[in-house]
DNA sequence: TCACAATTGACAGGTACCTGACGAGTTTGC
DNA sequence: GCAAACTCGTCAGGTACCTGTCAATTGTGA
């Protein structure tokens, strides 16, 4: 039985390797959120990265890490690849001279306005079918998993 | 606020770009697992085609790519991983000359045999203080997107 | 005040994913 | 029967992640 045929409920039980359900919801919604993304010239890492800026500007690199649950190379090389594109810019940190802080420069924040909406809208594809009640309880389920794994 | 702050339902709410989440939650399973099966001098992605091999031995490396929801490419070398361990072996499909029958080894089957628990009690301590029932609608939601995405 | 621990960002090098292309083989449709 | 389309597995080369390490800096606790 492929992955498009038979119910959802009878593809993974209750006794799944949910990290393998993870890994394989990831794989798939990355493949879709990457050709949205490839019309405004981003990738996924890096639309995570505006988004982060998004809501709080001026994040350090280690912030950056910390929120996208990624580690600081990798952050680092998020920011990196923004800053290569004239999305990000960096300047010191006012009190801690090991940090800097990362901004999104006016194309950034443009691009990221721009790209959002398409993201949002194929989520909103991939999600249909599922109620509010049922997007509610994974979002519930991934704000937990993302925090337990953050411990 | 940090991840292991506040309440989980006030970290990602309904306007949460869901697939930030997923890869949220995805990079934090990958390194809790990797975890363990470090233990076994296994990875991720060895893992999971072993796995789907314990389901249906004798699959063909693009039927492991599917069931993962990787590419070819992918499959190919989770496969060549493992072989070169001893941990799986390649045989001639009876009826189509292009492809491969892969089976676990005897050294593969009881690799996993022994890693399987392992990953599931990290996954039983990551998912503690989950009802089954917000387990049940987690699972039933990345089913669907998995289909969704395959579609 | 100071030694030690922790943090920051980046370097170097690794693995885990991918795309595009290819040749061999199979399937399809006329 | 055969051309075209598709599938299979791999090659080559790419990006997205990671670990370990380092020097500089800050934070902590005695």
């Amino acid at each position: 039985m492929s992955a498009a045929e038979g119910s959802a409920s009878d593809k993974w039980g209750d006794d799944v390797v949910i990290s393998f359900a993870v890994r394989h919801v990831w794989l798939g919604m990355r493949a879709a959120i990457e050709d949205e993304l490839g019309e405004f010239g981003l990738t996924v890492p890096q639309f995570a990265t505006l988004m982060m800026l998004d809501g709080t500007p001026g994040l350090s690199v280690a912030e950056v890490a910390r929120l996208c649950g990624s580690t600081r190379q990798s952050a680092t090389e998020m920011v990196a690849g923004l800053e290569a594109h004239g999305l990000v810019e960096r300047s010191p940190h006012p009190t801690d001279r090991r940090a800097h802080q990362v901004h999104a420069t006016q194309a950034g924040r443009e691009l990221y306005q721009k790209a959002r909406p398409a993201v949002r809208s194929r989520e909103e594809q991939l999600e249909s079918g599922l109620s509010p009640e049922a997007r509610r309880a994974a979002r519930e389920w991934m704000a937990v998993l993302a925090a337990a794994c953050g411990a």
